[in-house]
DNA sequence: ATCACCACGTA
DNA sequence: CGTACGTGGTGATA
């Protein structure tokens, strides 16, 4: 029992017991989505946070070996020798675990030479003479030997990390027959496997303990070696040499300089906000509110620990005259604008300064009062801006002044872990706590924060973030992001007109054919089963038709539509075709009937026969837009039956026709821009088809005597440069050997070698920085580029060569997006803008506005960004969406 | 109800 | 063993 009123300092063998921890907990439970293993973290967090919760240390750290050499490799090149390299999986997760560590301020103490254990027997023995009581923790049995009244060993047991038995001088004594100090006489003599150190053959822990008891010390046995008689008393003095060296050897060094002292591992206040981040990189769920309540503090106020915050100033409520009066004060100061919502319209409104909170309930008069404000450009910032500049526009006003999104700003700081909430950045740059009601309650304890409030935090953490946006992903904010939003809520509010005939009469069709094909494939297997349940078809395809296993799933064997047009080919069956065919029908009916029901869903406009998508500005890594509620950005295309769906995409009432526009080969565009691949770059200016150039310049013949199987190989060969594809790719694809593939991309690098130059020097710029960055200088980090774990960084290195190159794409389709908007607007011209698909513009063209309107898309869409090779913009023009995008 | 997984649509 | 997304069904969990 550990006297109160001394400190407690805790030690931790780090590397010994996360190994421990990765064999006793199965991987495949403990892996990422990008396959990161993170077994021995977790089994080492888990224990470590129990260890910390039950003894209370006042003290504490983990030590952790440097690497397998030391000073006793140096003194015994056989030492260790005999253990296999640890594996990979494992190897990667030490640099994690130290980073979760360090997000608790739990101090990670190495030493360059010395052993982990060496670090806890120096830290235990100055622990102890500087009247701790120490705990030290450790798998390695060498520890045992550390054991005093003041220092109590705990050891995993077998049975796995999180059982700790404690050796105290009694429980030594009791296990070994000796006190702790006789231990390392004992190992040295029975000798240490694991370490690879042969001890004295035949003697074991009884004779060990025997012989030390009767000598009363390993130096007197040896002195008296000769005495001992039998076969065992050979076999020690034929080994006196290795007794000595193991005694040299697994004795631990007391006297580390380590450059700080027990006093120094005071126990600090955990950084929370990083155990968040961490441990969602990680995907830990459970073991978050764990690591809080170890360290006493509950998940929800652990934000707020930190730093005593500041209260925010009771909002005063102002009526129209108030509000009028108060802005004027503001002058142009900066204000940060908060607009509460029901029903898509405007409810209150809360502005705040850096001193002062006002807010207001949204009237004909607050509004009149507020209008010509909010419509200047007096600088504003509000937090996710566009759903309210969309409930003010429908309130007759059109926000202007906007110059900062705390929300964006947090997206392009970390794209891969976006804040969605402002709570969300209140905890990360202010290190305070939200005010929030608690839904679950009826009458909540904490009231939530008013308008008022949140703009007053809005504006604090604008000022904290402003500080650590680095000035080209400012740029971003102000010159992309934020002029895009205010596009992007026009369109939103625009709607797309669908026709509900044209939808409901193919999805009955499809209905019916589906319907149809499933009683067919029933009739070939002679059963019904649930043609859309992979599990009900693996039984099917693999146990009753006996047709080859395919590619492997985690849960079993692939059903998917490439593995089934292998089937198909290898061992032809009429269920297999007709799976297909059912397959095709229901996504294409699924996809209809949800496209139905969303046409006039949008609650705050009713039924306008349109349908209101949702862009997600934060919704990608790489700068593209996402689109949800329903998602428009993947309505399909490929074949002529799918294109009926594109058809009910139609021009609205009061509409003329409706324009598309796209980028051709924009990608490519911007690779021939990057790598300055002159090759590449004479293709586009030569205005030659790409890939007939391409492939006249790869097969050594002339453009007109390029077939469509070479067009088609260098073609899958350019778009698949951009994703990082391998030799195994390309021929898998293209259905040829890799030989063949190889041989293509050879030839391919030969004459745009500056191309492959470029990806291995963007990746490499990439692994030093630690982010890529867009032409625009948006930026996306890729920690694990230095990851050991091979999949993990490949796929990190394919993500990076491509995120230049997609965002940069993105980057361009956003500026002549808002430019266009602009212009359309600047001109007083009704078109306007509806739909993105990432390298497509979809817009409504009013009558009488059509040379214009072209006109506009087509040279800002055009001049977006000075590259060196043209942007190539494609216009189509129709009554709907199948037609004009021809 | 919520989650993971599979499958599949787009650029 | 090619990047970036969102949706919907199934089947296993709570």
């Amino acid at each position: 029992m550990t006297d109160s009123a001394k400190p407690t300092l805790l030690v931790v063998d780090g590397h010994s017991l996360a190994y421990r921890a990765f064999f006793a907990l199965p991987v495949d439970n403990f892996t990422t989505k990008d396959g990161q293993h993170t077994n021995g973290i977790y089994g080492f967090l888990s224990m470590f946070v129990n260890l910390v919760k039950a003894e209370q240390p006042t003290h504490l750290a983990v030590a952790f070996d440097t690497s397998r050499h030391s000073f006793r490799t140096d003194q015994y090149a056989e030492y260790k020798a005999n253990r296999s390299e640890s594996p990979a999986e494992f190897k990667g997760q030490i640099p994690l675990l130290q980073e979760c560590l360090a997000a608790m301020n739990v101090p990670v103490l190495t030493q360059e030479g010395i052993e982990a254990d060496d670090i806890l027997a120096t830290l235990a023995t100055q622990g102890a003479a500087q009247g701790f009581d120490v705990l030290v923790c450790s798998g390695d049995r060498d520890t045992i030997q550390l054991v005093t009244d003041d220092v109590t060993l705990l050891y995993p047991s077998v049975q796995g990390v999180s059982q700790l038995k404690r050796y105290t001088p009694d429980a030594v004594v009791e296990k070994y027959g000796l006190p702790p100090a006789n231990y390392p006489d004992i190992a040295a003599l029975v000798g240490e496997t694991s370490d690879n150190l042969p001890g004295v053959p035949k003697v074991g822990e009884k004779t060990a303990v025997k012989w030390i008891t009767q000598w009363g010390s390993l130096d007197a046995l040896l002195d008296n070696a000769d005495k001992i008689t039998g076969v065992v008393g050979g076999n020690l003095r034929e080994h006196l040499d290795d007794v000595r060296r193991n005694r040299s050897l697994n004795a631990l060094l007391r006297d580390v300089d380590l450059g700080i002292g027990p006093a120094d591992l005071a126990v600090q206040p955990i950084d929370a906000q990083a155990v968040r981040d961490i441990f969602a990189r990680l995907e830990f769920r459970t073991l978050l509110p764990r690591v809080f309540d170890a360290v006493g503090v509950d998940a929800e106020t652990a934000a707020a620990s930190a730093a005593p915050a500041v209260a925010a100033p009771v909002p005063t409520e102002l009526d129209a005259p108030g509000l009028t009066a108060w802005l004027a004060a503001a002058g142009e100061t900066e204000v940060a604008v908060t607009v509460t919502i029901d029903g898509g319209m405007p409810a209150r409104i809360g502005l705040a300064t850096a001193d002062a909170a006002v807010e207001s309930r949204w009237s004909e008069e607050t509004a009149a009062a507020l209008g010509p404000w909010l419509e200047s450009e007096s600088p504003k910032v509000l937090a996710d801006a566009k759903p309210q500049v969309k409930a003010l526009r429908r309130a007759g006003v059109r926000l202007r002044g906007l110059v900062f999104d705390p929300i964006l700003a947090g997206w392009l700081l970390r794209p891969s872990f976006p804040d969605k909430r402002l709570g969300d950045l209140v905890d990360r740059y202010l290190d305070e706590k939200l005010p929030e009601a608690d839904p679950t309650q009826l009458v909540p304890e904490t009231e939530g924060a008013t308008p008022g409030q949140l703009s007053w935090y809005i504006l604090r953490v604008t000022e904290a973030m402003r500080g650590e946006l680095p000035a080209s992903v400012a740029a971003v904010l102000s010159d992309i992001e934020l002029p895009t939003l205010d596009t992007l809520a026009d369109m939103e509010l625009a709607g797309v007109a669908v026709s509900h005939e044209k939808l409901s009469g193919f999805s009955a069709e499809l209905g019916a054919r589906a319907d149809a094909v499933a009683q067919l494939a029933y009739a070939e297997i002679g059963r019904e089963v649930n043609l859309g349940s992979p599990k009900q078809l693996q039984e099917v395809l693999f146990e009753q038709l006996e047709l080859p296993k395919t590619r492997k799933t985690k849960t079993g064997y692939s059903t998917d539509a490439a593995v089934l047009a292998d089937l198909q080919e290898s061992n032809p069956h009429p269920f297999l075709d007709l799976l297909l065919q059912h397959r095709e029908a229901t996504k294409l009916r699924q996809i209809i009937e949800s496209l139905d029901t969303a046409i006039g869903n949008d609650r705050a406009i009713g039924a306008d026969g349109r349908i209101h998508t949702t862009y997600v500005q934060t919704g990608s890594q790489t700068g593209r837009l996402s689109s949800t509620d329903p998602n428009l950005q993947n309505i399909p295309i490929r074949n002529e039956e799918s294109r009926r769906i594109r058809a009910a995409f139609e021009v609205g009432e009061g509409y003329d026709t409706l324009l598309t526009a796209d980028y051709s080969q924009i990608e490519m565009r911007i690779m021939a821009h990057l790598s300055g691949d002159a090759g590449l770059i004479e293709a586009f200016n030569s205005g030659e088809d790409l890939h007939r150039f391409v492939g006249a310049r790869v097969f050594g013949v002339d453009p007109a005597d390029v077939t469509p199987a070479m067009r088609t190989k260098v073609k899958a060969m350019s778009y698949g440069l951009v994703y990082g594809l391998s030799a195994f790719g390309l021929s898998k694809q293209l259905r040829i050997e890799q030989s063949e593939a190889k041989l293509l991309m050879t030839e391919y690098f030969a004459r745009f070698g500056a191309v492959r130059d470029y990806l291995r020097s963007s990746v490499a710029q990439a692994r030093i920085d630690g982010y890529t960055e867009t032409i625009f200088g948006r930026r996306r980090p890729f920690p694990d580029l230095a990851s050991p774990n091979r999949v993990l960084r490949e796929n990190a290195e394919r993500a990076a060569l491509n995120a230049p190159i997609q965002g940069s794409a993105a980057d361009i389709m956003k500026i002549a997006l808002f430019r266009i908007h602009d212009e359309l607007r600047r001109r007083e011209l009704r078109s306007r803008i509806l739909l993105q698909i990432h390298d497509e513009l979809v817009v409504e063209v009013a009558p009488g506005e059509w040379d214009a309107v072209e006109q506009i898309v087509h040279d800002r869409m055009g001049d977006a960004a000075e590259l060196s090779v043209p942007l190539d913009v494609q216009i189509g023009r129709g009554e709907n969406w199948d037609v004009a995008g021809h």
